[in-house]
RNA sequence: GCGCCCGUAGCUCAGCGGAUUAGAGUACUUGGCUUCGAACCAAGGGGUCGUAGGUUCAAAUCCUGCCGGGCGCACCA
């Protein structure tokens, strides 16, 4: 329909003032039409002519001509704007987002928890927004590999081994039995804060740590299982691993593909940088290897240290090697915190060398930090960063304490929209209390919505589902019904920036909308109940839908 | 110091490939349940869109300076 219109106006454009020009509608306040342009403001300039007056010629050309319009006017300096017939519109509620990427190959990666450690409220962040986008993409028709990557090598795991060394009073993987399976994830993010303090105030334990980090290394390289040292790695590395899908399971979100620990990729990532050495592009320097990005108005930064060891820069770049190897994408989407942003661009200059393809098939997308209300920002350094799991018993507690009981799903919605629904990019504010509450802007919102819908369609009887023809649409059917036909285009915005906000926007006016039209319409027993069932099942199933692709469940009653 | 990002109602945010009267939520005041779920709806007050310029018939939206905030800038990730 949208194309429909476009392609009319393009064409009278073509025909009144043999002028090609690009005509994108958009949607106006509903007392103005459905569909709006203004390409005539656009004309005047060129044509030098009042554009009032291209409005009106514009107008009068498309008038008539598709019954699907049922009016065209001009309004205020130069717009155009179109009503649609109601059939129209009830045929626009019913369009699809477009596949506009089927058959393409998508690798994902996000959330990228390091083992060892403890998954925080920024991982909580990034777990729920990468979710969405992969959504969104195999929405649209990609193939898409959800990629978890990780460190499992690297000093913090130094950090985190030393003090289970001390724990356990030495090589003695069998005294790890005394750490009882649910508390394991907790046991290894309180050895990690203990090695860290260490590492940071006492200089001997200092230098055990990084003895202890190169060990790991080496127990890699030699691909060692079997003594005792390898033995407490292994396990508590799928400690970590088994602790993170718990997580995501109650999460109930999309399944990763994989973990990629990074461990996997630091050989190529190595090999990648001593070839890149001998070819020029990474230079020594103070026995570093390290690339310039001065050149390319960005920063220099150590890819291998004087130590000999790949930093997180040569694991990078291994990582982006093994994804196009083993994937051949035709996009690779990377959402991670933005604090990395600048890092991120020298690592793709200097991965450029060896893949350009890669780096033109990549995004990086990346967000905020998560604060609390009142501007306090968590300090992660110390013991006292926020959790993931601290939101989520935040979320749980505050709907404890205004429902009365639990529930699960409308903690997730809670939470999941309340990440969601701002735009990727800034900081975000996390209110528990606001989250929960039941009336605004929120997942429980939506939920409420549906469920509302859902149970006068229980109540209807569908046996009478004779359909008697389309009376003509009162007020508040009208606008549910251009409301609902909005979804697809929402979608399609969405998919196209990767911006999932888009989708909570339009699913809060949506249900803002139905909940105005239930206020005033009687369904259940009124002459027009036909209609209006149709009516209250589209949008149900919409609702539904749009909640669905923000892995936010919809239950029928709540 | 250099670079990147951000500054829209008290608070939290949409809008930002320019355009028809700046929008929501929240908080505050008020009204609406003997009829489909009131977790809802309706009404009201509240904004020099950080600031000063520039481009334009038209700027919250584009450009520049300044102010304020965040982050990053060599062996952490």
């Amino acid at each position: 329909m949208r194309q429909k219109i476009e392609q009319a106006v393009v064409t009278a454009c073509q025909a009144l003032y043999r002028l090609e020009i690009a005509v994108e509608l958009t949607r106006p306040d509903e007392q103005f039409g459905d569909y709006a342009t203004n390409v005539a403001l656009h004309l005047s300039k060129q044509l030098n002519i009042n554009p009032r007056e291209i409005a009106q010629a514009i107008a009068e050309h498309v008038k008539g001509k598709m019954s699907d319009i049922e009016e065209v006017a001009v309004a205020g300096p130069g717009f155009i704007n179109f009503r649609l017939s109601d059939l129209a519109l009830l045929k626009g509620a019913q369009s699809k987002p477009t596949q506009s990427l089927a058959g393409k190959t998508v690798v994902a990666e996000y959330s990228d928890p390091n083992p060892f450690k403890v998954l925080h409220a920024g991982h909580l962040y990034t777990t729920i927004t990468g979710d969405a986008i992969a959504k969104l993409l195999e929405n649209a028709g990609a193939t898409v590999h959800r990629l978890n990557y990780g460190g499992d090598v690297g000093l913090h795991v130094g950090k985190t081994m030393w003090a289970i060394l001390r724990f356990v009073g030495g090589e003695h993987p069998e005294q790890l039995e005394s750490v009882e399976a649910v508390t394991r994830l907790e046991w290894l993010s309180e050895r990690y804060i203990e090695g860290n303090t260490a590492y940071e105030e006492n200089e001997q334990a200092k230098a055990q740590i990084v003895a202890v980090n190169k060990q790991v290394y080496e127990l890699h390289a030699r691909n060692d299982h079997d003594t005792p040292f390898a033995q407490i790695y292994w396990t508590c590395r799928q400690w970590s691993y088994d602790g993170f899908d718990m997580f995501y399971e109650q999460l109930h979100i999309s399944k990763f593909e994989k973990y990629v620990p990074e461990s996997t990729v630091t050989q190529l990532g190595i090999d990648m940088v001593q070839k890149g050495l001998r070819e020029g592009v990474f230079e020594r320097s103070d026995g570093a290897i390290v690339f310039k990005g001065e050149p390319h108005d960005l920063h220099t930064r150590v890819f291998i240290n004087s130590g000999g060891l790949p930093t997180y820069e040569a694991k990078d770049l291994g990582l982006a090697a093994s994804k196009w190897q083993e994937y051949q994408f035709d996009l690779s989407v990377i959402i991670t915190a933005n604090d990395i942003v600048e890092y991120m661009k020298v690592v793709l200059k200097a991965l450029e060398h060896f893949y350009p393809e890669v780096v033109s098939r990549s995004k990086h997308f990346t967000h905020g930090v998560i604060k609390l209300p009142g501007g306090v920002k968590m300090s992660s350094r110390k013991g006292n960063i926020l959790r993931a799991t601290d939101i989520l018993d935040a979320a749980r507690e505050a709907n404890q304490a205004a429902m009365g009981h639990d529930n699960e799903q409308t903690v997730l919605a809670a939470v999941k929209y309340a990440f969601l629904k701002q735009r990727i990019g800034g900081d975000i504010v996390y209110d528990p209390a606001e989250s929960v509450a039941l009336e605004g802007n929120s997942g429980p919102y939506l939920q409420y919505a549906h469920a509302r819908a859902r149970s006068i369609l229980a109540k209807s009887d569908p046996a009478s589902a004779d359909s008697p023809g389309v009376p003509a649409l009162d007020t508040e059917e009208r606008k549910l019904v251009r409301k609902i036909s909005e979804y697809a285009e929402t979608v399609d915005k969405a998919t196209a920036e990767l911006m999932p906000h888009h989708i909570c926007t339009y699913l809060y006016e949506l249900a803002q909308v139905f909940n105005r039209f239930y206020e005033h319409s009687r369904v259940l027993n009124d002459p027009r109940q036909e209609l209006r069932l149709q009516l209250v099942t589209s949008y149900a199933d919409t609702l539904k839908k749009g909640l669905e692709l923000l892995n936010i469940p919809a239950p029928e009653h709540m």
